[in-house]
Parts: structure tokens; sequence; C-alpha cells
DNA sequence: TTTTGCACTTAACCTAGATTAAGAAGTGAC
DNA sequence: GTCACTTCTTAATCTAGGTTAAGTGCAAAA
């Protein structure tokens, strides 16, 4: 069955024809590695879910900077949450780090969905209740670790991603720069 | 008609029964300033809807230094929610800042009225929908402002509040030291 | 084969914000 | 009215992490 399903069974029921539904509202497509997904001043049009491959969210302030919102590889669920819902331009970037296969679910199929299947409704509902705990947790973290206790905390949530992504990312996830990473990175191996 | 009911119909549309049945799985509590609705290490059996009054959700790690999450005041929901989706222990705290009249939902009424309204699961999916957002944006103004910067944004989000809160709890807010945030106001009103 | 570009490292120096400590000023309990 | 308690301020000193800059190693163009 597909992973996607396996994915929603976890929280909700389906029967057969809703699952067939389900799966006749999404699209997969392909990704190479550096496609851009949606750029900063678009309207982000679909949810994505990941089959295979690694994506990342990001933004880019005034300096030029680029901050890591999240990555998402097998089984996680991607989108720019504040354009999704609004339906307004955003600021993030949606990038494929990896070769990709991937569900789009579009904005207006998502909303059929939740009258037509209101068990997928309460999905969502549970799926973004996940999401804000654990962006609150980052949160926190963030305003009460070190930045080697945080690095600590991303390899526990996305520990296969070490070593898979350029550390320079991880560096902008953690917040610190890439220099620091690299110093850090060293005085953790002496240890 | 009751604060909640205008919450709940920005988003949804309910009946008279739906409304009637809603407000009976609700109780209305009164609670004195400095009141703990919830400890650290305790499930959280609640949401709590604000007609009046102000909280706050904070944490305190083993440096024994508070960091505060959120504040909630007049039409703001409040819980954590961590612990009430699990029914584990959480480690937040809340606390009443200002005397408050707080509508009590129980998690168990709150699934039930899932079941009862479906409407009312479509409700909370946007009220955590639009949580999850501010949230992601708090998370990325932590990773590229600074603390004045900051500051600004709380003043934008709960500028209503920035004269009725003790003032080190902003800066637990934004993440610096009340010392810090002294020093950074008095530089502001020399502007 | 060379060149270009990107990821990473190292090191010197810099700064936003933390820490420590002390005092001032307000607030409430008895 | 005073004692206890808490918030806020100021100032000296300290540090985690930023900035700037130079250099290394490697892979993809060209």
């Amino acid at each position: 069955m597909s992973l996607i399903l396996t994915n929603i069974e976890k929280h909700v029921q389906l029967t057969a024809e809703e699952k067939e539904l389900f799966l006749s509202k999404t699209e997969i497509h392909h990704y190479k590695a550096k496609s851009i997904l949606l750029n900063s001043g678009q309207i982000c049009k679909y949810s994505y879910f990941v089959n295979s491959g690694i994506l990342r969210s990001f933004n880019i302030n005034d300096n030029i900077v680029e901050h890591v919102l999240s990555f998402a590889c097998e089984g996680w669920w991607m989108g720019d949450m504040y354009s999704l819902i609004s339906q307004k331009p955003g600021n993030l970037f949606i990038e494929v780090l990896e070769d990709a296969e991937l569900v789009l679910l579009s904005k207006e199929n998502q909303e059929q969905l939740y009258t037509e299947i209101p068990k997928l409704e309460r999905f969502f509902r549970i799926l973004t209740e996940n999401s804000l705990v654990a962006h609150q947790d980052r949160l926190m973290d963030n305003l009460s670790l070190s930045a080697e206790e945080r690095f600590d905390k991303f390899n526990k949530r996305y520990g296969n991603l070490t070593h898979k992504i350029p550390q320079k990312q991880i560096a902008s996830y953690i917040g610190v720069t890439p220099e620091f990473f690299s110093k850090m990175k060293s005085r953790l191996l002496k240890k």
C-alpha cells in the first residue's frame, strides 16, 4: 500500500472507496535535486508528501541570510502553511535537496476532501496539532538551549539527515553561522 | 452573545441547538491573579478560553530560568497542547496574571463535540493552523531578528499588554534577561 | 586541463546579550 | 509604619556566537 495511506491510517481508518477517492485527488511528481517547488512571493497551491528524497523550507531575510524552517524526508509533509491557508503570497522557499518523489495535494482538493471525507479533516487537525507541538518545543529550545544542545536535538529529530545534507544547512536550522558550526563540531570531536 | 461563540463563528456557523450543546459542555470559572491553572508535570485536562483577564504559559529549565511561551488575553485560547493531545504530563505552567474569567472545555467534552458537531472539528483545525503559522513566524524571528526587533514584533502582537504585565515577562518572551531588557528600553527611549 | 564554484575550515577580532552584584522604588501584610 | 518581597535599574565584567578574511579540497563546467 502507498506510504501516504499508511501515514493517514496512523490516525484515522478509511474504507477502500475513501482511499480510492483520496488518491484520485492527488498527483505523483518527480523532482530533481535543486528544483524549487515554491518561491518566496508565490502562493502555495499544494501540500507535499514525501515518498522519497529530501526537501527543505527556508526564508531569506534582508541581510541575504537563509534560515531553514524545516526539512522533510520520507513520510513527512511539507508546505508553506501561511500561504496555503491564506492563499496569499508567502515568504518561504521550498527546495528539493535530494531527488524526490512527491505526492501533491492541491489546496482545492484538500478542501473538497474535508467535506467528502470528514475523517480527513480530523487527520489534518491531528497532523497540524503535532506540528504545532513540535514548533512550540523548538521555540522553547531556541530560547533556553545552547547551540550544542540544539544540535543534539536536531540529531534526535532528523538523525538520518546529518550526513546527507550540507552542514551549513544544519547550522542554519539550529540558528548559528556555518563558521561557528564548524568550530563547534571540531570542539565536539575532541571530546 | 458570549464571546466564545462569536470567536467560533468567525470560522464556522452554528445553529441555535449546536450553540446550546456547545455551551452545555463548557464551564465558566473565575480565578484570582497568581493562581496556577496547570503545573509542570501535570496532565492538562482543559482548553481555556479567556473571557477577561490575562494568562501566561511558561516552562522552567534546569537553570531555574523561566521562559514564557505565550500570553492570552480576552478572546484567546490557552492550553498545554502537548499534554492536552497526548494526555501525558507536560512541562508547562499556566498562570493567571490578572484576575480572569475563563471558559473551560475539558478534553473529553472537546472530543465528544468533534463527533457531535463536526463543524467544531473544522473550527479547531483552523485555530490550530493559525497558531502553527504564528509559532513558525516567531521561530523565524528568533533565528533572524535582534532583541529590539523581537520587541517590536511583541508590541504588534500583544501591544495592549505592554504596560499591563511585568516587563521581566516580556523580556522572557522575547528571549533576553530582564537586565538586558531594561538597558535596551532606556536605549530606545533616548532615540 | 584548467577554471569556476561551492562546502568546509581556521583564526583573529568583534559585539549582542549574559552574569553578577548592588541599590532604588514600589506594594502589600500585619 | 515597618518588614518582607518583588520589580526595575545601573554598571562592571564576561562569553557564546558573529564577522571578516584567507585558505583547502573537491566536483562540475568548459
